[in-house]
DNA sequence: GCAAAGATTTGCT
DNA sequence: GCAAATCTTTGCC
C-alpha cells in the first residue's frame, strides 16, 4: 500500500484501509483478509487515545512515521494492531478491528486454536477442548471479527511492533486489492472508550462495512448505513 | 512503591 | 446480562 494514503488525514486514511488486504507471510503460508472495520485515534487531544498523556514508552510508535505497526496488549490478554497515520511527529493511528478472511483460512483457524489452547491450558484440559470445538465450529467469516481476534488469527504480538506495513517485503503488510468494489461504509462511535469525556466519546470515528458478516459484534454499536 | 483500570472476549447465570 | 481472566501502564501517595 502506498504510504501516501496514510501520511495525511487519518479519517481519509480510514476509508482507504477499508477493503485493503492485511497479510502475514508469503507463498503457500500466506494468510490474511480484507479489512472491514477500523477505528481512528487522532492526536494528543483525543481523550480516548493512548497518546492523550503524551509520548510514553508504549505509544512512541504512534508518534513516528506513517505505515508503522503499533501493537499493544489490552486487558492483559489480547494484542491489538494499529496502522500509524499522519506525518512523523503527529500521534495518530487506525485500530484494525475486523477482517474478512480470504487467504490461508485454515491456518488462521489453527492459529486461533493455538492461541486459545495457550490461554485455556492454564485452567484445564476440558477448557482447551471446549475452546477448540467452539473455534472449529466458527464460520470462516468470523475468524477475525474483533481486534483481539485479528491478532490471534494472524499471530500478531509485541514482536510485530514497529514493522513497516507499507513494505511489500514485510512479514506483515498491507496491500490494495485489485478486485475491490466500492463498499457501503458506515460510521459510528468508537467501541470500549466509555472512560473518555465528550465530545471524544461520541466522535463517529469507527468505520465499517455495513451489514458485513465479519464486522465485530461483541460490543459493537448498532449498524447504520452511510455511503 | 502500590493500586487501579484498560481501544476485549468468553462462558455461565 | 454479568463477571472473570490476566498483566502492563499510568497515577497517586
Amino acid at each position: 500500500m502506498s504510504r501516501d494514503f496514510l501520511a495525511t488525514d487519518t479519517l481519509a486514511a480510514a476509508r482507504h484501509l477499508i477493503g485493503a488486504q492485511l497479510i502475514r507471510g508469503s507463498g503457500p503460508d500466506a494468510r490474511g483478509g480484507r479489512i472491514v472495520e477500523v477505528e481512528a485515534y487522532i492526536g494528543l487531544h483525543d481523550m480516548a487515545s493512548h497518546a492523550r498523556f503524551g509520548r510514553t514508552k508504549r505509544n512512541s510508535v504512534m508518534f513516528g512515521p506513517p505505515g508503522a505497526a503499533y501493537v499493544y496488549l489490552v486487558y492483559g490478554m489480547y494484542h491489538c494492531l494499529n496502522v500509524v497515520t499522519e506525518a512523523d511527529g503527529r500521534p495518530a493511528a487506525l485500530l484494525v478491528r475486523a477482517l474478512e478472511p480470504n487467504l490461508g483460512q485454515d491456518e488462521m483457524r489453527l492459529a486461533r486454536v493455538r492461541w486459545a489452547t495457550t490461554r485455556a491450558g492454564r485452567r484445564s484440559a476440558e477448557a482447551v477442548e471446549r475452546a477448540a470445538r467452539n473455534i472449529e465450529a466458527l464460520p470462516t467469516t468470523r475468524l477475525a471479527s474483533g481486534p483481539g481476534l485479528v491478532c490471534a488469527a494472524l499471530s500478531i504480538d509485541g514482536a510485530d511492533g514497529g514493522i513497516d506495513l507499507c513494505d511489500e517485503a514485510s512479514e506483515l503488510r498491507l496491500e490494495i486489492g485489485v478486485d475491490d468494489e466500492p463498499m457501503a461504509v458506515a460510521t459510528g462511535p468508537r467501541v470500549g472508550i466509555g472512560y473518555a469525556p465528550e465530545p471524544w466519546r461520541s466522535r463517529p470515528w469507527r468505520f465499517y462495512v455495513a451489514g458485513h458478516a465479519s464486522v465485530s459484534t461483541a460490543r459493537s454499536a448498532p449498524q447504520r448505513v452511510e455511503t
